[in-house]
DNA sequence: GAATCATATGCACGCTTGTTCATATGATTA
DNA sequence: TAATCATATGAACAAGCGTGCATATGATTC
C-alpha cells in the first residue's frame, strides 16, 4: 500500500515524494543524530574534542588550551561524559579525560577540511 | 620561541601542552565548522537536508515530507540559503531547492552511521 | 585536623533558536 | 481586477543553552 496523502496539495509526482519519504529515517535516528551534532556546534566543545582526539587531558589544562573556565569545561565535559564520547580517568585530585569515540574525531576532521574548502560562508 | 605559559600551573608535561596546542586550529575556522554543525542540530533541518539530497523540492512538498509548517520550513530555508547550502530556483508560484554542498550529504550519512552503530546514546 | 588544590555541581542570567501567527509579496487564474 | 496560491518575512514567545559565580566534594599537603 502507498503512503497515504489523502487531501494533502502536492506538486511534484506523487512517486516522486514517496521515493523521497522512502529515504527518510526513523524519526529515533534523525533525532539522536541532530543531538551528535549538537554536541559539536559550539566553538568551545570542538576545540575541546580536537584537544582530547590528540592527548588525555586533565580538566584544568583542557581549559588553559581552549582557553575557557575550568568550570565552563567541567560542564561541557559532563555534556560529552553524558553522551558516553569521553573516556574518564581518576587519578588524584586530577580528572584525566580522553576521546572515547573515535568516529567523532574522523567526522570532525572531514568536517574541517570541508571548512576550509571554503563553504563555511557566515 | 615555545608558547609563553608564564604563570598558569599546568599539570602534564608543557612539552604534551605544546604539542597538543600546536594542533589547534584557528578560532575562525573553529567558529565557521562549529557553524556548520549548527545546522545539523535540529532534526527538521536533518529531515530537510536528507530529503533535498535525494530530490529538488518545492516547499510545500518538502514540509510536507518533513512533517513541520510550511512557514517553519521557509525560515529554515533562508538559513541554508544563508549559508551557501542549498540551491535555489523560482519556477512561477514555487520555489525548488536542492542540496548544492554534497560534501554535507557525505558528513551526514558518515554520522547517520556513526549513530546507528550504537553510539548516540541519549 | 586545617588549609589547599582539582574538579564537580546547582542556580541564575543573558542570549540564541525554532516555531507560530499574521501579514506581505509576487505570480497565476478566474 | 479580484481572488487564490506558493512562498517569504517580521514580531513575539517559549524553550534550551553556555557561562559565571558560589559552593560542595574529595583528595593531598602542611
Amino acid at each position: 500500500m502507498p503512503v497515504k496523502d489523502a487531501g494533502e496539495k502536492l506538486h511534484a509526482g506523487k512517486a516522486e515524494i514517496k521515493r523521497v519519504n522512502a529515504g527518510m529515517m526513523e524519526e529515533g535516528i534523525v533525532r539522536k543524530t541532530a543531538e551528535l551534532f549538537g554536541v559539536l556546534s559550539d566553538p568551545t566543545r570542538v576545540k575541546m574534542i580536537i584537544a582530547l582526539s590528540k592527548a588525555e587531558l586533565c580538566v584544568g589544562d583542557l581549559a588553559h588550551i581552549v582557553g575557557a573556565s575550568d568550570s565552563a569545561v567541567s560542564h561541557q565535559l559532563r555534556t560529552l561524559r553524558n553522551m558516553g564520547l569521553v573516556d574518564y580517568r581518576r587519578e588524584g585530585k586530577q580528572a584525566f579525560y580522553s576521546l572515547q569515540d573515535k568516529h567523532l574525531k574522523r567526522i570532525l576532521e572531514q568536517s574541517i577540511d570541508h571548512v576550509r574548502e571554503g563553504l563555511g560562508s557566515s
